[in-house]
DNA sequence: ACTCGAACCTAGAACGTTATAGGCCACGAG
DNA sequence: CTCGTGGCCTATAACGTTCTAGGTTCGAGT
């Protein structure tokens, strides 16, 4: 069954000024009026669907055309039953979650769905967010990294699909599309101790969706390459605050990692200023690498190695699943597992026997970033 | 005349289970029917206005507890007159957005409003993310740093109200609130100035909206020091990696410039990292200043001199724009421009004598950052 | 006893749309 | 000639809420 589309672009001059003039707003029964027809059939004109002549399907249209009609989503979503409407709850601070929203766009627009944004502020939290979709008969909800309790969640879950995206949670009714964030860390302590490298450090990300997972990543790696004993873990969080704090502590260990995971690109950008303003090179002196293949990591003046969630099929599934949800499909696995990549850019490089060696704060014999300063 | 607001969280255990046994949502009528009154009694005792004796009030709280009642937003609207929706785009990759929808809500809220939100995405352009919101029959709109076109905007405005936040627009029916950049640039000029310097330059933003009024705030402000002729504007852009370009560029300046202002926040990060990996102390050698005093700025790893746009009166004053349109005051004038304010941090200080004659890539007395790295 | 007003409550209509059921007409098959 | 049958169209009834216009009761003032 073809799905119909209700995309309308704001029309031109004519439209605007006939709507302004009228002061009402334009409805079926005004355009059945001007086109001398009943209004289901406008309805159904307007809808494309069968039972309209020719004819009267371009009268309807014209005078539609003529007078600036637009359909009523409100009214329309009364009527049907279904609403084909799917609310998003997004933190407005995480970088990555813009990328995430930025894929939920067409992932719901090819399932025939719409989308409502609900934005979690530093004065507006997931509860509120939530609260304001359910009053917007949203049929599902979509979560990005929520942090509310499992608990809430499941009550959330007993009322109508959830899904929750990049966090992992255990519940039997909330499904869950998220990334091997153990295996992502796994890539990365692999690629560093194939560069050389034996004391790597890892800055984590406290309580945030996802650090737990990427602590244990990053603790099996390191007893995969028999590092077992070498672990070093430095409390963290996801912003660049927290990366630089966490940078700080980490130059007082002795001997000094010469590599570190950090939790995401945010905090990982900041332990790089850090290092950097205290004369390390990265990555001549110190390997870092981050974790979302976000735009920051991205930069060319950044270029940091880091791991991709790849939010394009995050956002795919995760609308998939809502779908499959909403038709009552029976849904073999709750969990979906996507596997990450590394990106390998400018951040990480083989092991220096300087490093090894150098005093914290020496000036060791490249000074930061020279060798770049070209690129 | 006092306003009601409509916020419900959502409700407990119980009101999840009887929801989804029944399958079909818990209306008016069902609880009418619990509680053995008529619906209207039900929509007045909702809705907190008076008409209702204290028992039947809580006989009906009770039933609509019990049954898990979430009023319909969707009905509501379509009876109501009025939505009381506003309307409003942003762009989800742009920090400063995000601190500004963190304002409107609080604003909106304030006055009774609320907010659908519509993003705008590389794959989704301010079009389609307008086109989506009058289908939600919001009453105006409020667009964040459009980038369309003056007519398209005009267009717009003459259906309904639009306010446009954080950009020049000369239209007769558009509402503008938004900082005066001229001025801030003004005082980041003045300041750096007031510290000795001399040789400032500027790296713009491009056609990004408040550009053109930063460059000239930026040449009027040297003209009035009697530095007319000395003027240094370099191309640059808003992300970060337009900064970096810029930088590379304006180390090719000779004799180096010995103070940047750069369009904003972002893009000076970009400038700090390529001026400190090529060996130059911020603010030892060169003094920046950004723009925006967003989440960025105020890291204390980055801890940057800029220019803050108070992002809560700006949403309130657009907030209230809105409101004074709706309710066809007559407002006297159409843009409403905010002073802006100076916040002095840790990278613009008082010209030093080494700076004047430092060749490019000298590795001055004072390596990089040192100074900062106990802070 | 009658009126009046206030407080409380309800029936019914309305918002703009879509689903359902049925009417009308022309046409082909029995 | 009758009986579907299919194409086109319309009247009517929903969807869940709120507004309007009453109606009832009760107590106080004439």
């Amino acid at each position: 069954m073809p799905r119909t589309f209700y995309v309308h672009r704001y029309g031109g001059l004519v439209a605007a000024r006939s709507q302004s003039e009228s002061g009402r707003r334009v409805t079926l029964a005004d355009v059945a009026a001007r086109a001398g027809v009943s209004v289901p059939l406008v309805s159904i004109v307007m809808r494309d669907v069968a039972g309209a002549s020719p004819e009267n399907r371009a009268r309807v249209r014209r005078a539609a055309e003529e007078l600036g009609y637009r359909p009523d989503s409100r009214a329309r979503l009364l009527r049907r039953s279904r609403s084909q409407l799917i609310g998003v709850v997004f933190g407005v601070q995480h970088a990555f979650h813009g990328d995430l929203v930025s894929g939920l766009y067409p992932a719901a627009e090819a399932l025939g769905y719409e989308l409502t944004l609900s934005a979690v502020t530093p004065h507006r939290d997931e509860r509120r967010a939530v609260a304001g979709l359910l009053q917007d008969r949203c049929e599902a909800l979509i979560l990005l990294g929520p942090e509310l309790p499992t608990s809430s969640l499941g009550q959330l879950a007993a009322t109508m699909p959830v899904v929750v995206l990049a966090r992992s949670v255990r519940h039997r009714d909330v499904d869950v599309v998220r990334t091997d964030d153990a295996a992502g860390l796994h890539q990365a302590v692999d690629h560093l101790v194939g560069l050389g490298h034996r004391r790597i450090a890892h800055i984590d990300g406290g309580r945030a969706p996802g650090a737990a997972e990427r602590r244990s990543g990053y603790l099996t790696a390191l007893a995969g390459h028999g590092l077992a004993d070498a672990d070093l873990i430095l409390s963290g969080g996801l912003t660049e605050d927290d990366g630089a704090g966490a940078a700080r502590a980490l130059l007082d260990l002795r001997p000094l990692p010469t590599a570190v995971t950090v939790f995401n690109d945010r905090a990982a950008t900041g332990v790089l200023d850090v290092l950097r303003q205290n004369g390390l090179a990265v990555p001549g002196d110190i390997s870092v690498t981050g974790y979302d293949d976000s735009r920051l990591a991205r930069l060319s003046h950044v270029a940091l190695t880091t791991i991709r969630q790849d939010a394009a099929a995050l956002t795919h599934a995760a609308v998939a699943r809502v779908v499959s949800r909403l038709d009552h499909e029976t849904v073999d696995v709750r969990e979906q597992v996507l596997a990450p990549e590394l990106i390998i850019r400018q951040t990480t490089g083989p092991l220096t026997t300087a490093a090894v060696t150098a005093p914290r704060g020496g000036r060791p014999d490249t000074p930061a970033g020279r060798r770049r300063s070209t690129q």
